[in-house]
DNA sequence: ATATGCATGTCGCAC
DNA sequence: GTGCGACGTGCATAT
């Protein structure tokens, strides 16, 4: 019946498996079909995948995963928004998903299939996740102490051509602080990145300015580097961050700041 | 039995659904799980998903997928190479991965299960991706005139502080060139990371150097800042870069140049 | 719509 | 092991 919960067919005919796809599709299931296929994609980039046993996901809202035995990411998959249809064809089961911008197609083409799994999955619960860059940022304006003692923010991802401040602000002694955060160990790229920003408002501003480098470690050789651009290094572990926004529960920066 | 290629539980009881996981487990299975849920992960950050019905899958190679009804990522996983281990406590079906370097976790907690499958996947087809950055390397290599009349190679991935240079050569008029692929439309970000590479090497060699951005297209307002910074670009679509080397067999580059 | 930058990014490769 | 850059990156946000 199309109001179960669950179908599941084991190793199911091609005919029997493309009535149940056609079932999930038309009834906005979460579609597993597990089976021996191989994968053609085609679009940005081209792919072509041999035979094998793999999981086929397919969600109601239009996102495809095609998952081999081994391995966190997908080895081929279409993003939300695409559309699909199923066939058989030369005794094959084929699902084909579609979606425009950019214009990109996934054939995947079953040999024969394992198992067919239908389910009416409802699911509202609230995701939260701690410990961004974005809390890193937060968190110093909140508590500036974090960053050193004596400092006052002034304003935050502020546009400064070529590209965004994380944060600038004035140190204990008045002098103009720019402040890059970093969530993960910074790297060559990082430094190079600050050190961009950094030369336009030193030719704008005519002041001392100080540029620091915000993260919980910097990688083994930049540290030479970095002080070899005159920029300084502040170690900050974003778990901390999260912490002292624990504290304060409301942590509504428009309150405290004018950007 | 152990042996089969295919277990599949229909809303089991907890405990026997704990059964099944531990025998999925033990045998290598790929398994689903899916069910109500909510699931806490700590590690590099931290999260928590309020309670829904998700599919879990857990692969042999010990990555740990958590997908909700929607989205093309996963909601929580871990990478391959976690250990998993699953109990009864509290009324709850607790399913454990844990992962080191970094140290990560997530525990994924079924206040119900829908179903429970373990599928025995067999699979080593060839995977292959063409249009890659590298495709358009090697396309340039074997065929300099994609890039420009006259042009010639030297060598390709070359390491020069501070990073690499994707190819450099010899345009016709003997002027040295550096070049800078990329396989999607060039950023800002494209733009300073080649300066940063041809600033040193121009210090360097005591002779002009021509410096280009090879790219599908510019980001918008990319030329201008592109233009005053004494760099070129030049339109390359990585789909016709494959083109070149499909009709070229073999195309390992080790037999055409010494890097 | 396009551009820009973050991500628990993951992954592979070179050192 | 660490660093570094690519990825069909996806994704949200700001313009």
């Amino acid at each position: 019946m199309a109001s179960e919960k669950i179908i599941v067919l084991k190793n199911p005919s091609l005919a029997e498996a493309v009535v149940a796809i056609e079932k999930a599709f038309a009834h906005r299931r979460t579609l597993i079909v597990a089976g021996d296929c191989h994968v053609h994609y085609a679009g940005r980039a081209n792919s072509t995948l041999e035979n094998g046993e793999r999981l086929l996901i397919i969600k109601s809202d239009g996102s495809l995963l095609v998952h081999r035995p081994t391995g966190y990411e997908p080895v081929n998959w279409q993003p939300s928004g695409s559309v699909f249809y199923v066939e058989v064809k030369d005794d094959m089961l084929e699902v084909h998903g579609v979606r425009q911008k950019p214009h990109e197609s996934v054939k995947v083409t079953f040999s024969s299939v394992l198992m067919v799994s239908a389910l009416n999955l409802s699911d509202s619960g609230e995701f939260i996740l701690h410990a961004s860059e974005d809390d890193m940022h937060r968190a110093i304006l909140l508590k500036p102490e974090l960053f050193e003692a004596g400092f006052k923010p002034i304003s935050w991802e502020k546009h400064v051509e070529p590209g965004f401040v994380d944060i600038y602000g004035e140190d204990k002694d008045g002098k103009m602080v720019i402040i890059e955060v970093k969530r993960r160990t910074a790297s060559k790229e990082n430094v190079l990145q600050l050190a961009k920003y950094i030369e336009p408002i030193k030719a704008k501003v005519n002041r001392e300015v100080r540029a620091v480098l915000v993260a919980p470690a910097l990688a083994k050789d930049v540290g030479t580097l970095l002080a070899s651009m005159g920029l300084e290094f502040k170690a900050l572990d974003p778990k901390d961050c999260a912490k002292v926004l624990k504290k304060k529960e409301n942590h509504k920066l428009e309150k405290y700041f004018v950007n």
